[in-house]
DNA sequence: ACTTATGATTTCTG
DNA sequence: CAGAAATCATAAGT
């Protein structure tokens, strides 16, 4: 500080008149004289002195610079100079006081956390066109929602990029004006005094201004974002079917499980995986695990509110996982021949308990007219368990008293899940024919 | 253009 | 909260 006024000093008395340089005492009027006509004098001349300061700005540059000259010139000047750097001492300290600590605004921290977390003010995630190659080349497959993936990645990534140079420039403007700022109160500080306090206060509000104007860039930026993920998720909302391979994998797994086709969440997850309905976004498991609990949930009431309409279908996928299954026994068992085949289960995933093979033979006997060809595809519309028992039974001669593999007419209804399980008997037309109930009285 | 299929969401319910 | 049921909105088929 008090270097810092030598140095002010210092310049000052090298612009004015060398020999005036001010005495360490305070540089009030001398105290020599009485309040006389001296007095009143230099009363008049501070007072014109002051007037002459104020009423600088109002002119012209050129005019400006004249008096200001003038003004440096002045024989009052170090008097003057010196009391103001009194008064700012004075002043300088409320203004200090009343300097609070910028608060780290929750606003802007919130912003730089979400920019943060999208990526865009991160360390670079590689190229555009990398991460894209990178990303279809890891689907394999199925790389549909991979390419969606790299365009909202593409796109994010120009957003990043403007973000970044807009950054780059409001920082390099903010110095620059600083740095102007400076050399102007460098300048001016031969004039009056300034504290290397004041500049820090400039700089201070400089940089202040210019960070609410950044802030406005990262709150565009962050809607940009927003903007672009939602119109991203709208499109993800946007019904997708499934593959081919992806409902056949769910079909069998709910046509095998028929009388309870409610997969367990574990199930649920594999599910997804073989599916690979690897959904990206967040939460890539919960999330696939959703979607294959709506693919069921869908299944569950559709498959109920008509189930002739199913038929086919079911006929299908349960011939097909009886082959398997049948292979599967077959292997089974001769592997383990010596073993007694009391419980039969089959490769496939876990547990059924009471596989009723009734809903479906019943409701494909129900069918209105056109009823498919019964007695062959009866056979192997058996779910799995009964498939596996009447495997075994062929095979090894097996046969626990169960039922009839062939006709179980009335499933054990002990098994309650799947409630609403429609009673094949009751059944005998559900409604069918040319306009079939519209399930969904769509709009 | 209209209908159907189908994935998702919303609302209701136990 | 999981699942049923209703509903929405779009894809796909005709």
């Amino acid at each position: 500080m008090m270097e810092e006024q030598a140095r002010i000093m210092q310049a000052l008395s090298g612009v004015t008149l060398a020999g005036h340089s001010v005495q360490g005492g305070m540089g009030l009027p001398p105290p020599h004289g009485h309040e006389g006509t001296d007095g009143d004098g230099r009363k008049q001349d501070i007072g014109d002195i002051l007037h002459q300061i104020m009423t600088i700005t109002d002119q012209s540059l050129d005019e400006a610079q004249a008096k200001k000259h003038g003004l440096n010139c002045h024989r009052m000047k170090p008097a003057l100079f010196s009391v103001l750097c009194e008064i700012k001492e004075k002043t300088g300290l409320s203004i200090r006081g009343a300097q609070e600590q910028d608060p780290p605004d929750p606003q802007l921290m919130r912003l730089d956390n979400m920019l943060l977390a999208e990526g865009v003010s991160g360390p670079e995630k590689g190229g555009g066109s990398a991460a894209a190659a990178a990303a279809a080349a890891a689907a394999g497959g199925g790389a549909e929602n991979s390419i969606e993936h790299s365009d909202y990645r593409a796109k994010l990534t120009q957003i990043r990029q403007i973000y970044h140079t807009e950054l780059e420039k409001y920082e390099q403007a903010c110095n620059e004006f600083t740095t102007h700022v400076m050399n102007l109160l460098r300048e001016q500080s031969r004039t009056r005094p300034i504290s290397p306090k004041e500049i820090e206060r400039m700089v201070g509000i400089i940089h202040r201004k210019f960070s609410s104007i950044q802030m406005q860039l990262k709150q565009s930026t962050c809607e940009a974002v927003m903007i672009l993920r939602s119109r991203f998720l709208d499109a993800r909302r946007k019904r997708r079917n499934f593959s081919k391979q992806a409902t056949e994998i769910l079909n069998e797994y709910f046509y095998s499980h028929l009388s309870n086709p409610y997969p367990s969440e574990e199930a649920k997850e594999e599910l997804a995986k073989k599916c690979s309905i690897t959904v990206s976004q967040v939460s890539d498991q919960a999330g696939s695990r959703r979607v294959v609990s709506n693919w069921f949930g869908n299944k569950r009431i559709r498959y109920k509110k008509n189930i002739g309409k199913f038929q086919e279908e079911a006929n299908l996928y349960a011939a097909k996982t009886a082959v398997t299954a049948t292979h599967a026994v077959a292997a089974a068992i001769h592997n383990s021949q010596a073993n007694s085949p009391t419980t039969p289960n089959s490769g496939s995933s876990a547990s059924f308990s009471l596989p009723n093979s009734g809903d479906m033979f019943m409701s494909m006997q129900s069918l209105n007219g056109a009823s498919y060809q019964g007695a062959q595809v009866g056979a192997n519309v058996q779910s799995q368990g009964d498939t596996i028992r009447h495997a075994i039974s062929q095979t090894v001669g097996y046969n626990d008293g169960l039922r009839h593999p062939m006709y179980s007419p009335h499933s054990l209804n002990g098994n309650g899940g799947w409630h609403g399980a429609p009673t094949p008997s009751s059944v005998t037309s559900p409604n069918e024919g040319p306009g079939s109930v519209h399930s969904d009285t769509s709009n």
